[in-house]
DNA sequence: ACCCAGGGTTGCA
DNA sequence: TGCAACCATGGG
């Protein structure tokens, strides 16, 4: 791959297992907009981006070396080698070549902290789409502002936003009972309680732990959580999809979500999460399990 | 009218 | 420890 700048754009020529339409739709993220084939626009780290893809050629829009270097080439998690990790999963089990050469261009991103913690805090018990509206509707209605070519385009609000934003407030952007579930997140972040920087040193057992201590934080939405922003990859969200794509793949019957974490943790171990994001996305698409 | 969604908490055995 | 009712909301 090649990377360089040019007209006010950043160019990535020539990606590798790169593709921004798998990336963006295979669930992980909810915060952004397609516009045309390829062509999206999205928010993270306080940040608006302009994407479009053309073959193997990414251009990052009215960015430049610097913001690139600093936040979209994390943030796309550009440095690793995903064509090593499918070939790591394949050799693990050859059943997975399905779910990977259907979407060969996923690639997990490194989200921002408090957006994906809020965000899969909402996602309990929703549909994608839903989730998209009410992360939209807490940008509009508490995000800051950013102007682009004189259009108004709203950030996902920072912890300070939402600090002073009551329940009812909240249940007006239709979170419904998850209302007391994103105050408690936002207080223990603002006081400290919840520090984003101490959850990426601690080690994947006392992350999941401290995470599980807000309000409305069980096992799956932590999961996420470690898996989309704190860069633990070897986590394995368990939800009602991946349940089902798991007892198709290794069970002949019901299983339980703890046996199949602890099965994908054996097989997979620390590719457990890529694993997860490609056969969540294939099982998703295709209704694998009904 | 009924069921389900990238679940979690509470209550009761 | 295990299970099920319940939680708001929208879409099929």
């Amino acid at each position: 791959m090649k990377c360089f700048e040019k007209e006010g754009n950043v160019i990535l020529e020539n990606v590798e297992a790169f593709d921004i339409e798998e990336i963006l739709e295979c669930g992980q993220c909810f915060h952004f907009t397609k516009l045309s084939e390829k062509e999206y626009e999205l928010i993270n780290y306080g940040r608006y981006l302009h994407v479009s893809q053309i073959d193997k050629n990414v251009i990052l829009y009215k960015t430049d070396m610097e913001t690139y270097e600093r936040v979209w080439k994390n943030y796309f998690d550009v440095e690793r080698d995903y064509n090593d990790i499918k070939h790591k999963l394949i050799d693990i089990d050859d059943r997975l070549t399905t779910a990977i050469e259907a979407k060969p261009g996923i690639r997990i991103l490194n989200q921002d902290f408090f957006e994906t913690l809020i965000s899969f805090i909402i996602s309990q018990n929703k549909q994608i789409p839903h989730i998209k509206k009410i992360v939209h509707t807490l940008s509009d209605r508490y995000g800051s502002e950013v102007d682009v070519d004189g259009r108004i385009i709203k950030l996902f609000p920072t912890p300070e936003q939402l600090k002073d934003v009551s329940e009812d407030e909240l249940r007006e952007c239709k979170v419904g009972f998850r209302a007391p579930y994103i105050r408690d997140a936002v207080v223990k972040v603002v006081s400290g309680v919840i520090d984003e920087n101490e959850l990426r040193s601690i080690g994947a057992g006392e992350c999941m732990k401290r995470l599980m201590s807000i309000k409305g934080v069980g096992e799956k939405v932590a999961s996420c959580v470690m898996l989309f922003a704190l860069g633990y990859r070897s986590t394995f969200p368990v939800d009602v999809w991946m349940k089902r794509i798991m007892e198709y793949m290794y069970y002949d019957s019901p299983a339980k979500k703890e046996d199949i974490v602890a099965l994908a943790s054996e097989k997979y171990g620390e590719y457990a999460g890529y694993a997860q994001q490609y056969l969540f996305y294939y099982g998703r698409e295709n209704g694998i399990g009904k």
